[in-house]
DNA sequence: CGCCATTTTGACACCGGTTACCTAAATTAT
DNA sequence: ATAATTTAGGTAACCGGTGTCAAAATGGCG
């Protein structure tokens, strides 16, 4: 009994006897309208169930109201996070979440996007990180008239397309915590090469140490792919070196916790033989035990906000908005280092 | 440059001196076209990059190219698998995947789905455990003549809106392996009440039991909400028993992982002193240390055969495929109890 | 009461496709 | 050669909304 088809806007006009384009008014709230008519229209909305078709208006209108997040990242808390934090953006609108991943070893990510975007036409995009950072896709939204915002690390110096975290100076805070704690010897495991944020929070991590008049150790930099292999390899490493360090900073939690458990593999306790510090603040940080100190990266919020600029251009304090703060979450992976 | 709005189908039609209608037919792989205007309309189309409205075609045929996921699963790794195996199936086909999130506790999750479904209008739905479970929204979708496939352990002996895995026999197999390998005292880890998933992995491991002539210990039994945290807490119960387990069966890896690690902090060896089985094949469960032998949850091809179901109603094959093999993967978190 | 300004409402074309129906040309049958 | 049938393509209405602009209704004021 899926009872007959949906009554249309022509239903209503008939029924509450006024023209199409007064309903129209109505579901518009437009406001140059009688109380009277709003009133007797909207019974009669209400009394037989119509609901606007959104093809319909779409069409219309020239615009629909889908936003697509395209990503090309393969971390599932990163992409459950920025999508949860869009659709917060998007709640109590008419928006809807469409998502878009794209094969970022793909030769024509380009091409592949912009078909997308000439299809489908959503209102606008959410370009995540690491797609987020490439220009040429930045630019193809511009060439197409899409609109869009680049969420990650980006640092370019326009609120209107981004929405950025300064990881440098939250990396800096960090490392600096593990300095007055006491610790000379730091080590780095690094993001993947050529993405800003990784490069972000090494630059933040160089910068503690210049601020505390140490200098930075090549020998102690190791490179890592934000993946958790990487960072079991790059935390045996570490920890079987002669002159081991008594901490280490990961570019992300992943990395930390298998240098974590490379480093307990060696038999070190930590965090007594060696501190830890993370960057995402991902709920595995604190599900591993000792839980991990680490900067809370907030992504949801970006997400949030990059959906509000999309859809909300009165909403200044959202569009003012472009550099969220990453803050340092204190566990239980560091303390001052042991005598030697 | 973002160049003058994008060419509609009656440029088309102008340019290459045929009808609009004609236009449509070469869209559409009309049979009935002489192969000349064939080739000098997709000529056109070509040349000024003619890609069709969406929203127009929507209005017009009366139905979109939407496939919406309703959940209301909080496991980040669950969705993003979900998502792939969704957009696997939808591949190729001008189909989008939106998501939409619905809220477990809230008292009108029926209302919300109801909303939405009513005003999006999507093709088809893919409803994701534990929503699928619910049979008022299956209703509900059947009312509103959407069609939906109901994904999860749900049993339901009808191909036609149903994607399963077939977790009792899995659990079955694999604590069969367990008793195999000597193991006599075997513990359970239960995942969330009210839910088929754990009920029927509860069911495999009593049917291993019986099949075995052994009979299930109630004090061997521990809830549990597929949690990490309630792993730990059920884990540490378990390994603080005077006369412990020698083999614990989690319903899912959190919280078998989060059992090895309440074992690790009584100091128990793992797989030593005490074998754990999860469930799931999560990418954590390869990476902890000792990995985790587990049941691998085929989520992926459970997706890729709703989406399919949805808009491939001429794949047979798929459509045929209900009950898709949950299969025992053997790592190193299993050995033959030891000696007491 | 009549006139003008203002508010409220409607007629109609249009958004960009598709369907139903029709016509003219080409082919086949008689 | 003519009628019957098939094939190729066109016409017009329609899907369900919105924009434009003008008409109708209302109200204030002399």
């Amino acid at each position: 009994m899926a009872s007959d088809s949906k009554p249309t806007i022509n239903d209503v006009a008939r029924i509450a006897e006024v023209s199409k384009k007064t309903v129209s008014r109505v579901i518009n709230k437009s406001p140059l309208l009688s109380e009277k008519t709003r009133e007797r229209v909207e019974q009669v909305i209400a009394d037989i169930g119509y609901v606007p078709n959104p093809q319909a208006r779409a069409l219309a209108l020239r615009r629909n109201f889908v936003i697509a997040a395209i990503h090309d990242n393969p971390n599932a808390q990163f992409l459950v996070n920025v999508q949860q934090g869009i659709l917060e953006g998007l709640a109590g609108s008419d928006f809807n979440l469409m998502v878009k991943p794209v094969d970022r070893n793909s030769p024509n990510i380009t091409d592949d996007i912009r078909d997308f975007l000439v299809r489908q036409r959503p209102y606008g995009v959410v370009l995540l990180p690491p797609v987020s950072e490439n220009d040429e896709i930045a630019r193809l939204c511009d060439d197409l008239g899409c609109r869009y915002v680049r969420m990650g690390s980006v640092r370019l110096d326009e609120a209107e397309h981004t929405v950025s975290s300064n990881d440098r100076e939250a990396v800096c805070e960090a490392v600096s915590y593990l300095i007055e704690k006491g610790h000379q010897r730091i080590a780095i495991i690094e993001g993947p090469k050529g993405f800003t944020s990784p490069q972000e929070r090494r630059a933040g991590f160089e910068e503690a140490l210049h601020s505390a008049g140490l200098k930075l150790d090549e020998a102690l930099v190791r490179p890592g792919s934000y993946t958790f292999e990487s960072g079991v390899a790059a935390g045996q490493s570490l920890v079987e070196m002669a002159d081991r360090p008594t901490a280490i900073f990961a570019c992300n939690d992943e990395m930390a916790i298998g240098a974590m458990i490379a480093a307990r593999r060696s038999g070190l306790l930590i965090p007594e033989d060696l501190s830890i510090v993370g960057f995402d603040d991902t709920p595995l940080s604190s599900h591993v035990w000792p839980s991990l100190t680490t900067v809370h990266w907030p992504i949801v919020d970006m997400a949030r906000t990059a959906a509000l600029k999309l859809i909300a251009p009165d909403d200044v304090e959202a569009n003012a908005r472009w550099l969220l703060p990453s803050v340092l979450i204190e566990r239980s992976s560091v303390v001052p280092p042991a005598a030697r």
